[in-house]
DNA sequence: CATGACCTACGAAGAGTTTCGCTGACAATA
DNA sequence: TATTGTCAGCGAAACTCTTCGTAGGTCATG
């Protein structure tokens, strides 16, 4: 209902959300700043981006106050999924099988993220059933 | 050695590329023709397109015929490993198990995929013992 | 009030992506 | 041989993405 259907994110818009998910709703001085380590963007660049994502509502804009507060419209688990499918249909032909595969042998997951895994597939096992 | 680090493919170019996968080496026409229903591109495109993934060194050319033949350089699961690294990076930062969970709830996997995943993951514990 | 710090907004540059029209070359066929 | 079809190559248009310079507004402080 809500769902306007958010255009996928790029890199540049990627990046600063999550910065938002992860400090919460925060000033363009603030992303810049959590951006400049990683990635070195200048404050008019993000505010700029930050702009544009407003215009495409993966961000809504509160200025109330004079430094806008910007806040991601859709949490992270959402756009995750979302890119995930994504790259599910456009690389793997939507075989989840292939990706889950490549994802594990990519990375080497740790011993707890394997048993959180495991855990899974059994609930989804169960609820398959 | 052999690898002097291919860039992500773009959309259009993973297309091409998932052809080239499926058919093997293959002609402009051929590949046109494949996306013909899906995509609906046309020659010139399709033509453009692969000579820029050549100068990418995505693929490579063979014009020892008038019609050249194209041939990915990269195996499908190098170019999927490398796309989910990357997704893992830029949207999970680095969490192959949120990735997964995500993967997994997106699409219903089927009841024997999930049992390729499980043994997958008791094969990578018994070599991370 | 003047200065300087900080903010938003605008526009444009430069690179990359995707599309396609046009051209000239070559081949098959009438 | 003349026509028709297919091919590679080129250039440009339209669009997106990312970056930044500049301008104008607001606020605190001297």
């Amino acid at each position: 209902m809500a769902k306007p259907d958010l255009p996928r994110p790029t890199d540049a818009e990627l990046a600063i959300l999550r910065v938002l998910w992860e400090r919460g709703p925060s000033t363009v001085r603030e992303v810049t700043d959590a951006l400049q380590e990683s990635r070195g963007t200048g404050y008019t660049t993000a505010l700029k981006l930050m702009q544009i994502m407003t215009d495409k509502g993966l961000v809504e804009r509160n200025d109330s106050q004079r430094s806008h507060v910007y806040e991601a419209v859709a949490a992270a688990e959402e756009t995750q999924k979302q890119l995930v499918t994504d790259l599910l249909e456009r690389a793997f032909g939507g075989s989840a099988q292939q990706l889950v595969l490549q994802a594990l042998s990519s990375k080497k997951a740790s011993r707890a993220e394997l048993a959180e895994i495991r855990k899974l597939i059994d609930d989804m096992e169960k609820k398959a059933k």
